[in-house]
RNA sequence: GCUUGCGUGGCGGAAUUGGUAGACGCACAGCACUCAAAAUGCUGCGGUUUAUGACCAUGAGGGUUCGAUUCCCUCCGCAAGCACCA
């Protein structure tokens, strides 16, 4: 019997005592291979039963890569600083730094007790002095390239963690960690200058292997879009502002203007009357936190300032309102509305009466030469006790459409809507109840044999009663009128134009899509692209506008008032300047402090008198006293990894162009915008400085899924009961056990739910190959029944390693076990190889075997990896699938040399398939060869 | 609302340059071993049926094809991300 206990420790400690897996960074003669982890936070909780997941499918590829000849490099190390660390050691009652040597301790223990290939010599922590001296480095680096600002703004402030928190640590209007409100306030920060970065992490995301969703995530985030600024003066004074804009084509549509509450004129143009209301609602968004603010939005608010804009494109003067739908932080804070053809600025414009006019026509149908032109009206009467729609049934002529009509001379549109409901049905008595957008349409008549183009305005009416006229009709006109229900109307109105202004009435809103432009002058006829760049063109050329590009991406708030984390080396001077410590400086040490909390919105470190204080060149300074974010070390703690000890770099430049880029990258989806973000950052940085090699640190990535619990839903203190910890399956099932399990589940990427019962599965399984050398199945002589599917599993295993297939690497050990017990015996040759095929899974019973029963001196880990023949995989005969319309009528199993022509024969001569061709005619045969014959028959 | 994924037995999942749907495992049932149980080994296991066969079946409906889990369209459901970004 086995006894993994016992066997998991012993190995566990020979691979230590043996320095097993530790890396020889500057052994070149080998190919290398980099497999990272993202690194823990070390909690006080200790590892959940995720962590095991992905470091097992790094710690597979590296075992294997090892075999096969790489010089492999998989480090591990602890990402200890930051807000989780402090907020769970406040939690707790323990002070920081030695509640964090406190978790290292259980992790590396717990790590240590799964058997991972780390070459431990090589552990970091981002919270010690000799790491994080490099992180104060690179950030003084980007501080004198300018890239590190000490600036004013917004910032998102939590009142509970009594900190500021970037971007990526604000979810729906509250703090990732701990869910608490989070608020805008002004503040002087440090932040780093990502944007001027946006183009570069965009641009270089095409070419990473990664998940596709995660990249979009991050292009989201990005979020670029391409427009043009446009300067407006305001009217009667010497103001003037810019917006951006994505429709400059738009422009002559403009109604009016909204500027952000917070914009910086917005005081000095108001006007006298209107001064009280603007600054009761500049007072009001002030006080809103982000969460009230998307609370709020589903309805606009807003107030006009009394001041007019002047349109540069024609002069007119239009309202200039403020209104917190218009974002101080993006963009230029300013914008132009168009309510015909934006959502938002169509809300605000009903709500607030402001008028809109149409730029863009939308059009249906094909353009033609020779056109004729009319204005038209498509009138669509509902009547709401029947909730049924007027329609004309023009049968063969032309189906089933509304009413339709030219408009004659001197009649408005809304005219000849009524005209024409009455003329043609004799309902007189409706009321209007919208008015769509103008639709271009291009059509034939074939009674008049004659293209037209016509202008067409929609209109929705509601019938207020059955009072009828007499129909007036041409005695050509052969229609039934007819009440439908909305079914029958989508399902019978084939006309273009008829069912996109049904569509428009039941919808309402702006035009948002593409059309040809209309009101607008020089743009007239163009469509939306063209018309953009004429725009671009039309305003450089007169001054009042430019093309512009605005990313979505914010500064990274790089600072946080808190305790535990990099101290910010920098000195503000009594003369007003700020010094950067020099490099023999660094590392400026985090002092030690009793109490490490924050006081009324203060900085921890505030408190530091003594640490504070600093004289330099006889002038009086005070350290800056925030901190640096968690996400600051993790930002490049790849590259320490290999060079871990050196103290004259942040590694050794020729190292790092050998080892660089990192592989495989497993860790989990949640930091797509953060962790992942920010290190492609500092990695293009230095990489633009010449100190890193390479423009992408991680070549390719994988993102784990999530172990949840039996029950489906994520483990966590919700349901307690479900929540597994892996030190206690390593205590009942083994290490061993626990990594099959985990990669046998499904796939490395996919969310599974835990299983008691599959964890047993995998434990028999192991406890099944144990037996076969137990039970001396092992013969030294060749077993050439298992010659075909032993080459088969050496291929399948080493390939799904590869692409980290590892739940169909296990199946097919598992068929190649079952066809071991089939034959009763296993030859030395496959018995060897198969246990290092396993090795990879499950290092500790394979390396307890590989030694007891396969009588090996030397560890596994250094073993060549097996190889298969390609020849050997194949089978001389197969199952031939005949198939009679596509439907499997018989099986056969032939020769794999049958030619086409034999199949077929063979095919036909199958009694079932014979029944189905009796009294049939073939008319054809298709033959696919090592696969199947389709006899398709009439 | 927008973006990106996903939807296959009782359960986890397998199969995609279009070619036998359900590999492998779990659960379940039967047999062997045993005084018995556990462990182990072997066998069966999508549904219906008149059962060596036929029909139905990969979220629903349509399409392309000799042939669709795989490709295309529409809809439904689930998950994640974004959410007044001009």
């Amino acid at each position: 019997m086995y006894n993994f206990k016992e066997t998991e420790k012993k190995w566990q400690t020979y691979w230590e005592e043996n320095e097993t897996f530790k890396t020889d960074v500057w052994d070149f003669s080998k190919p290398k291979f980099y497999a990272l982890d993202m690194f823990p936070y070390p909690s006080g909780v200790g590892l959940h039963a995720g962590h095991p997941e992905g470091y097992t499918a790094t710690d597979i590829v590296t075992r294997m890569k090892k075999m096969q000849g790489y010089n492999v490099l998989h480090p591990m190390g602890w990402d200890a600083f930051g807000l989780p660390a402090e907020q769970y050691a406040i939690n707790t009652g323990n002070h920081p730094e030695q509640f964090t040597l406190d978790n290292i301790k259980t992790f590396k223990g717990q790590l240590k007790s799964l058997g991972f290939a780390y070459d431990w010599s090589r552990e970091i922590s981002t919270t010690n002095p000799t790491y994080y001296k490099w992180t104060q480095w690179i950030f003084k680096q980007l501080y004198l390239d300018g890239y590190a600002k000490y600036i004013d703004m917004p910032v998102n402030w939590c009142e509970e963690l009594g900190t500021v928190l970037s971007n990526d640590e604000v979810i729906d209007g509250k703090s990732e960690r701990g869910g608490y409100p989070v608020v805008r306030k002004n503040m002087k920060q440090w932040v780093m200058d990502i944007p001027a970065y946006a183009e570069k992490l965009l641009n270089n995301l095409d070419d990473l292997d990664w998940p596709e969703s995660t990249k979009e995530i991050q292009r989201n985030w990005i979020g670029k879009s391409v427009g043009a600024l446009v300067d407006f003066k305001v009217a009667n004074t010497h103001h003037t502002f810019t917006v951006f804009t994505t429709r400059c084509d738009t422009l002559f549509g403009a109604t009016y203007c909204v500027l952000s509450p917070e914009h910086k004129i917005v005081n000095e143009i108001t006007t006298e009357e209107q001064k009280e209301a603007i600054e009761e609602y500049q007072r009001i968004c002030a006080t809103k936190s982000e969460l009230e603010r998307t609370e709020l939005s589903k309805d606009k608010t807003g107030v006009f300032t009394g001041a007019y804009a002047i349109n540069p494109v024609n002069n007119k003067e239009i309202p200039i309102w403020i209104s917190d739908y218009v974002l101080a932080t993006y963009g230029t804070g300013a914008i132009m509305a168009v309510p015909a053809h934006d959502d938002r600025d169509y809300e605000f414009a009903k709500k607030f009466n402001i008028p809109i006019i149409q730029v863009l026509e939308e059009e249906t149908g094909e353009t033609k030469e020779n056109e004729s032109q009319k204005n038209s009206i498509v009138a669509i009467v509902h009547d709401q006790e029947t909730d049924q729609y007027l329609t004309i049934n023009w049968h063969q002529l032309g189906g089933r459409l509304f009413i339709g009509g030219t408009i004659k001379e001197g009649e408005t549109p809304l005219e000849c809507a009524f005209r024409e409901v009455a003329e043609e049905t004799g309902y007189t008595d409706i009321e209007q109840l919208k008015e769509t957008f103008k639709i271009r349409h291009h059509y034939y008549a074939h009674n008049k044999d004659k293209y037209f183009q016509i202008e067409c305005t929609g209109f929705l009416f509601e019938l207020k009663s059955h009072n009828k006229q007499t129909q007036n009709l041409d005695e050509d006109e052969a229609f039934d009128v007819e009440w439908v229900s909305k079914d029958i109307v989508l399902e019978e109105i084939k006309d273009a134009l008829h069912l996109k202004t049904f569509e428009y009435t039941e919808n309402g809103g702006a035009m948002t899509g593409d059309g040809i432009h209309i009101n607008s002058e020089f743009l007239n006829g163009l469509y939306k692209e063209e018309a953009i760049q004429k725009m671009i063109a039309w305003l450089e050329e007169h001054h009042v506008g430019k093309k512009q590009i605005n990313y979505r991406l914010r500064d990274w708030i790089f600072a946080r008032q808190r305790y535990w984390g990099e101290p910010v080396p920098i000195v503000h001077m009594e003369d007003e300047t700020d010094r950067v410590l020099e490099d023999e400086e660094l590392p400026l040490i985090l002092p030690k402090m009793d109490d490490y909390k924050g006081r009324n919105g203060k900085a921890p470190l505030e408190n530091a008198e003594e640490w504070k204080h600093v004289e330099i060149d006889g002038i009086e300074g005070i350290r800056e006293t925030s901190t640096m974010p968690g996400s600051a070390g993790s930002s490049w703690y790849f590259l320490r990894y290999i060079d871990p000890n050196n103290e004259d770099a942040i590694a050794d430049p020729e190292l790092l162009k050998h080892w660089l880029p990192v592989d495989l990258y497993v860790g989990g989806p949640e930091h797509a915008v953060g962790h992942l973000l920010y290190s492609r950052f500092w990695n293009e940085y230095l990489y633009d400085k010449g100190i890193v090699p390479v423009k992408e640190p991680f070549q390719k990535l994988v993102h784990q899924g999530m172990i949840l619990g039996a029950n489906g839903i994520k483990m966590g203190k919700r349901y307690p009961e479900y929540v597994v910890n892996p030190s206690d399956v390593v205590e009942s099932h083994g290490a061993d056990a626990l990594r099959l399990y985990e990669m046998f589940m499904g796939p490395l990427q996919a969310d599974k739910p835990w299983s008691q019962t599959g964890l047993d599965g995998s434990k028999k399984f192991l406890d099944r190959v144990y037996r076969i050398f137990e039970e001396g199945k092992m013969v030294e002589e060749t077993t050439p029944e298992l010659e075909k599917i032993y080459h088969q599993t050496v291929k399948k295993v080493t390939n799904d390693y590869e692409t980290l297939n590892f739940n169909t690497a296990i199946s097919q050990m598992m068929i190649f076990i079952n066809a071991v017990y089939k034959e009763d015996k296993i030859s030395r040759e496959y018995a060897e190889g198969f246990i290092q095929l396993l090795n990879p899974v499950c290092p500790h019973m394979t390396e307890e075997i590989w030694h007891t029963y396969l009588g090996h001196d030397e560890t596994i880990a250094v073993s060549t990896w097996p190889t298969y023949e390609e020849s050997k995989t194949v089978e001389d005969t197969y199952e031939m699938i005949v198939q009679v319309n596509g439907k499997v009528r018989g099986k056969i199993e032939v020769s794999t040399s049958t030619t086409k022509e034999e199949m077929e024969t063979l095919a036909k001569d199958i009694p079932n398939v014979k029944i189905h061709l009796e009294d049939k005619e073939i008319i054809k045969v298709i033959t696919v060869p090592k696969k199947l014959v389709n006899i398709v028959v009439k």
